[in-house]
DNA sequence: ACTTAAATGAGAGCACCGCTCTTGATTGCG
DNA sequence: CGCAATCAAGAGCGGTGCTCTCATTTAAGT
C-alpha cells in the first residue's frame, strides 16, 4: 500500500516532509503565529501556490505539525518509561514528567503549539487525538503497574464524584479503580500545568532551580495518584 | 493628576476604551489571531491609521487587553476570598479555584490570552506582572490566614529542595514556612493546569460532569498545600 | 486675543499574508 | 504511444500591520 510506486510519489514524500521541517524550523524560530506559507516555499525555493499541491491550506500544515509535537512528546514519555522499567514506580513517574519537561524547554514553540492556546478552531482534528494521548497513556502504565504489584493508597471518593469517577475510569482504563482513574486525570493536566507555567514564563523571577523544583512537584504528583514513597 | 483637562482629553479616553471594547468583542468571537486592526477600526467608523493615535502597534493593544484580562481573573478570586470570608480555609480555598475556572470558561479567549501560548515576544511587558499576580496573592492570602489560625500540615520538604524554597518563600510569602511557599506555588501553576485543559479541549470525551470533577481537584489541591479537610 | 505647537483623522501606499485560478510542462499508466 | 493525472509557476484578489503625508482641530502660552 505504502510501497513507493515511482519517482514521482519519492519526491512527494520528500517534499513533503522538506516543508514540514521549513515549517517546523521557522516554527522553532519565531513561533505559530509567524509561521508563513510563503516563507517556507521562498527558503524551499519553490513559490507559494506550488506549496498547496502538499498541504491545501496553512492550518492544515499546522495540524500536521501538531500531530508530529504530540508523537514528540509521547516519544519521549514513553522512552522515559521504558528506561525506568524495574525502577520503584515513583521514581518511574517522575522519570516521565521531567521527560515531557525537558522536552517542553528543548522545544517551547512545539510545546506551545500543542498545549497553548488552540490556534485553528475550537476542536482538534480527528488526526490528534490519538498521538495526543500517548502522554497520559505512558503514566497510566506506570501506575497501573503500581496497582498490581504493591497496590496504590488513595483516599476515598467523595460521593458526589462517584459517577464522573466511573465513566472516567471506563474510559481511560476500565481495569482501574475510579478514584485511581480520576486522580490520575487530575494529575496530568496539573502536570502541564506545571510545564506550561515554566515554558509560558508564569514562574519569571519566582522559581530559580526549576529542575529541583519541578522535580519535587511531580514526586508529589506522583503521590497524589497513590504512588508511595517507599513502593 | 489624572483630571481631565478638557473636551480632548475626554474623548482621548473614551475613544481609547471604545478601542479596547470593541478589540475584546472580536477577542471573543474569533480569538486573538483573528483580531485584526483593520476590522476594529472599520466597526468603530474610523480608518485604520487613525487607531495607532491610541495604540502604537497591534501588540500594545493585545498587551492592553491581557492586563485587563488579568484583572478581570484577579479580580473574580479576590471577590470569591471576600464572599467565602468566615468560612472554613479549604473551602475558601476552593472557592476561590471555582472562581478562576469559572471565568476561564466564560471568557475562554481572554483565558487562552493570558494562560496560553505567549503570543507577542517571550517575556511580557512589565505592566502585566502586578494584574498577573492577583490569583495567586488571593491564594496566598487564604493560606496564611489558615497558617495563623489552626495551622496547616505539610510534608517535610526535600534536602535539596530547601535553598529554593527560601527564595520562593522571600520572594512571594516571607512570613510563611518555606515548604508552604513552594507548594503554594505548585498549587498554583497546577490550578491553571485543570482550568487550561478544561477551556483548551483536552478534557474533550474524557472528563464529562466537570463541575464536580474540577471541585474535587481544587480540593486536593487545597489539601496539598495544607488545608485541613475539617479546619 | 492671537499665535504656535501639539493632537487628531483621513488617505495613499508599502510589503506581506493566505489562497485561487490559469497555463504550460512533466510524468506515468493503460 | 497517447492521454490523463500531477506539478511548478505566475498573476491576481482581498486582506493584514504599519508608515508617511497632509489638512484640520484643539489647547496652551504670551
Amino acid at each position: 500500500m505504502t510501497t513507493v510506486r515511482g519517482a514521482r510519489a519519492r519526491a512527494r514524500i520528500e517534499i513533503t516532509a522538506a516543508i514540514k521541517d521549513e515549517a517546523r524550523a521557522q516554527l522553532a524560530a519565531e513561533g505559530a503565529a509567524k509561521l508563513s506559507l510563503r516563507a517556507v516555499a521562498r527558503e524551499l525555493g519553490m513559490v507559494s501556490s506550488a506549496l498547496y499541491r502538499y498541504f491545501p491550506s496553512r492550518d492544515d500544515l499546522l495540524t500536521a505539525l501538531i500531530v508530529d509535537a504530540y508523537d514528540a512528546v509521547g516519544a519521549a514519555a514513553e522512552r522515559a518509561a521504558a528506561d525506568s522499567a524495574g525502577q520503584r514506580p515513583l521514581d518511574r513517574w517522575t522519570a516521565v514528567c521531567r521527560a515531557v519537561r525537558a522536552w517542553a524547554v528543548a522545544h517551547p514553540h512545539e510545546y506551545a503549539l500543542i498545549y497553548g492556546s488552540p490556534v485553528p478552531g475550537y476542536t482538534a482534528p480527528r488526526d490528534t487525538v490519538a498521538p495526543a494521548a500517548r502522554v497520559g497513556l505512558a503514566l497510566i502504565g506506570i501506575v497501573r503497574l503500581a496497582h498490581a504489584g504493591e497496590g496504590v493508597a488513595l483516599p476515598p471518593l467523595p460521593d458526589a464524584l462517584r459517577p464522573e469517577a466511573g465513566r472516567i475510569a471506563a474510559d481511560i482504563a476500565p481495569d482501574l479503580p475510579p478514584a485511581l482513574a480520576v486522580a490520575l486525570v487530575a494529575a496530568w493536566s496539573q502536570l502541564f500545568g506545571l510545564v506550561s507555567f515554566e515554558v509560558f514564563g508564569q514562574f519569571h523571577r519566582v522559581v530559580e532551580d526549576r529542575d529541583t523544583f519541578f522535580a519535587a512537584a511531580a514526586r508529589r504528583l506522583g503521590q497524589d495518584v497513590g504512588l508511595l514513597p517507599r513502593g
